[in-house]
DNA sequence: GTTATTTCTTAACATAGGTGAATTTTCAGG
DNA sequence: CCTGAAAATTCACCTATGTTAAGAAATAAC
């Protein structure tokens, strides 16, 4: 997905999307790319152009997969950036992926002359919000079954390059669990 | 807790305070109260200067419970509001509470003239993603009897208030499993 | 206060998920 | 190709949660 075509769905004059174009900077990862800053100060984020990154953290030396960004998704560690703290979690590029990194902020610095662009800010925060909505209900109702079907089937580039031990995670369980339950689902079909 | 106070620490100049206080209304609403906007299209949203609301939906004829929303917080169903489709989540007041009741689009009418009050609008569903995370992370990482404590320290009134079987599907799990729990932690003290 | 109703707890049993280990499959590097 | 490492699967066993049902406790209505 290209930036202006994503900005332009949020409302931007041409004017604010040309000076969000001057901002951002061109990068690509290689399929396993470590683009974490543990422990630094977080000031930038991520358009995806193409591609797809995983964040993740090790607590007590198990790894837990908090997020796949995917293809338009703007990859962020929101927590640090909010919060002002250090990053603890780590990103990784799941393909060959390529992206538009910002300066936060540079971005921020344009909200006080350019307010539609402080006004993409919010509507990307409430957006973010209310996907993650969806996840804690499915938390909350869904068996590991659903959800996972659910996760395939509307995230269906997932399924085809992100490992299951990481889609396990993701879910909340073990990878054998999740192995149980493809199984279970092959058998019935 | 009082809005220009809230307002404050967000940042808002006198008259922007001003300007809010104008718009907002003041509501009771007595303990048990029914405040839901099922099928409705979705405009205001609260302040809660008093008291507790809880927002649930019926699956099935089961109750779940979504949030809860504490002194400070701002109650509003967000899925209806940005999606623009009809509320699905019923209100309730848990206690007697006090709020003060904002029509969105009156708000949000503010936004062109005074950017620093759409720049509220971000924050808080900044701060609302970041707590969500919280969520999500105990879900994917934490035990049962890891969450309620941590959910019941950092938000004793609930414990005081919230019937157990809400806190139960708020928590993801049947009443009968967080009794269970709450046994074996009796036990073990 | 008494009663009726709702909520909470307990228990026995069923199912889902975790654990540790062995096996198979996949995949990258030589 | 071949090989070694990582990932995925399978299994046996264990623990946690769901289910159903009964009884105890708290709450509301009178």
């Amino acid at each position: 997905m290209e930036l202006d075509e994503f900005l332009h769905t949020f409302g931007l004059s041409d004017e604010e999307i040309c000076l969000m174009q001057k901002l951002g900077k061109e990068e690509r990862f290689r399929q396993g790319e470590d683009i974490s800053c543990i422990g630094r100060h977080i000031d930038h984020f991520h358009f995806i152009k193409q591609g797809m990154i995983r964040s993740y953290r090790i607590i007590d030396g198990n790894d837990f997969t908090y997020n796949f960004f995917l293809v338009g998704d703007i990859c962020v560690d929101y927590e640090s950036l909010l919060k002002k703290v250090p990053s603890q979690s780590y990103f990784e590029a799941l393909t060959p992926t390529e992206v538009i990194t910002f300066r936060f902020s540079k971005v921020e610095a344009l909200f006080e002359e350019h307010p539609r662009i402080e006004r993409i800010a919010r509507k990307m925060a409430e957006f973010a919000y209310v996907r993650l909505v969806e996840r804690v209900k499915e938390f909350q109702s869904d068996s590991l079954e659903q959800r996972y079907l659910n996760l395939i089937s509307n995230q269906e580039a997932l399924f085809h390059s992100a490992p299951l031990q990481h889609i396990a995670s993701y879910l909340g369980v073990k990878p054998q669990s999740l192995s149980r339950v493809r199984a279970k689902i092959v058998k019935n079909s």
